[in-house]
DNA sequence: CTGTTAGCGCTTTCAT
DNA sequence: ATGAAAGCGCTAACAG
């Protein structure tokens, strides 16, 4: 391994001229440096980050932390939050938690260990605050995209869910649906707490009654749906939803399959419609109405977010981004049956 | 921060006693062990690695560069990769090289300051080489996944082009096709040479000619094939394709786009497959017949034989699996125009 | 502008 | 079974 005194020797310098000129220290004279640059280069010389690391007690390592890369939406978070990562000159260390507040934990621990300078993270639930003080102890900032953990005051890029899920009831309102079902995500994930008031919210603002028979909580990579489903469209006739709002694109996407196992047509005899494009591409064929959230922009500012934290660019006070969706209606959406007849 | 001093201080033994409770060292005795982690958990201390790393030469850091996080393919591509890292201790490091060498040669000058432990990598193209020598040079080992570089002998997990292209051109023949076009990628990627040349042998096979003029090369990211497409169908009727093939998933339904900007039904008015599933979820409303590649196992068993390289666990020969694709037969095919006449 | 000294947190080596 | 000394590659702090 080529190390500054290699380079030191073959320029006939000191290590520590040989350290000027690698962090582009002004006070180097143009000789020197040219000296030193050219023993870099045939010696092909790479500082070592460890060794500067241990020094600096900076990695310029930063993580993501998401539920499943595998879903579209935190696919272009991902994205997002990498260009602007690199930018910067942060690398970037990706982690799944599969909404698994255990398995998150176990890899904070692990970023611990590796020195990251910071973490930008979608909690897996309200659980993630213990594994979140570890890292405040040490000092390593963090944000939360898309969703936050109770108890952790730090800065946060999240979407409108009230406005978003508003929105989409309005939607649903407007074709003639009286009785919308909610199939939400686990109360104990900060999105689906807020959905689900937005939900009752925007129901009365529509004067509609709520009908907790209506709310069905499920997961947010559950595949199987079909029991959830049979649920509701087994109501009687005058309770029966004849649209179902999905919490996101996963569980929109299992509702339309899980109708069609039970001879359902969408949206002939049921509308759905869901939080987050499950569409990964442009448009070609697409089919669901949904409520497409900024995901690269919430990936891309959180990074930024985290990136001023890390460098001490920011204000003491957590802040707060919010994030508006686009409401973009498919196929998936109609009339209830019950106004064509 | 809490360092082997002072953990060794309120243990009463030397920090190398504490260095050797850390790393497993059979030679301590059982009472020593037990204090020695009391003090760990007390004062809560975590090792350094870059300090570690410092001496070992190793950081347990692997990286992945792909082309696009976004495209499914590579998205279910690093999920494989992410699970199998994660299980041996590895964490991941993710690049985006956007099919540009440059960024990739880039990216790979800063994973060689990192210190990563190996990498895996999906090159943007035969560029790629000259990157690639420098990691070679590091003694830093490296993988192909799904495409390889000319010039570089490593190992590699790859697609069986030469079959999966003959299944797609025998199943459009057997659907009465006897014009198909293939939109290709550049020439300078590996997989876009095999599908060419695996397209004409499968031509030749079924005993259907091959024009030249119905193999075009696009980029595998280009989203606009408005163009390209036109000059397809605007061929004569006796020389125009009736079917399609695309040789990625995004030329795949960006060629669907560019025929209903062009008026044109797809299947009835002309046929188009793809490699590679552009759905990212368990199917609900497929159009496009693929050809899907096992894209998960790919990560998963490229990282595979990375580690086992990086743990000198391999033996010297450059190793190549080869896995095969499913063809899924959905919507966007079907019989040409002039046999249903 | 350049060099010397010391030490970051840990482990290797050699003692005991 | 345990410890002391030296050093991994680099830079902060000081000296000149």
């Amino acid at each position: 391994m080529v190390t500054i005194y290699d380079v030191a020797k073959k320029a006939n310098v000191s290590p520590m001229t040989v350290s000027r000129v690698i962090n582009r220290s002004p006070s180097i004279s143009e000789k020197t440096r040219l000296k030193v640059e050219a023993a870099i280069r045939e010696l092909d010389y790479i500082p070592n980050k460890q060794a500067r690391s241990l020094i600096s007690k900076a990695t310029r390592l930063v993580s993501l932390v998401i539920p499943d890369i595998s879903n579209p939406f935190f696919t272009r978070l991902t994205r997002g939050a990498e260009d602007k990562a690199l930018e910067a000159g942060y690398q970037l260390l990706l982690g799944n938690s599969d909404e698994s507040a255990d398995k998150e934990a176990q890899y904070i621990e692990l970023l611990l260990s590796s020195g990251v300078d910071g973490v930008l993270l979608a909690p897996a639930g309200d659980g993630s605050a213990a594994a979140l003080n570890k890292l405040t102890k040490r000092g390593v900032p963090f944000v939360f995209v898309d969703r936050i953990a109770e108890g952790a005051a730090c800065d946060r890029v999240i979407g409108d869910n009230a406005d978003t899920t508003g929105r989409l009831v309005r939607h649903l309102v407007s074709l003639g649906h009286r009785r919308i079902a909610l199939v939400n995500g686990p109360s104990s994930i900060s999105i689906a707490r807020e959905r689900l008031a937005a939900f009752r919210e925007a129901l009365q603002r529509e004067e509609l009654g709520f009908d907790p028979a209506l709310v069905i909580e499920t997961h947010f990579k559950q595949d199987n749906l079909e029991d959830i489903v049979r649920q509701l469209v087994t109501l009687a006739p005058e309770a029966r939803p004849t649209a179902i709002l999905a919490a996101n694109n996963f569980i929109g996407v299992n509702t339309i399959r899980a109708l069609r196992q039970l001879d359902l047509a969408v949206p002939e005899d049921i509308s759905v419609a869901c939080f987050d494009d499950p569409e990964p591409i442009p448009e070609y064929n697409p089919f669901l109405t949904v409520a497409a959230q900024p995901a690269y922009e919430m990936g891309y500012k959180g990074m930024q977010m985290l990136i001023e934290r890390m460098e001490r660019a920011a204000p003491d006070a957590p802040r707060t981004v919010v994030l508006a969706s686009d409401i973009i209606v498919r196929r998936s959406t109609a009339a209830p049956p019950s106004s064509r007849l």
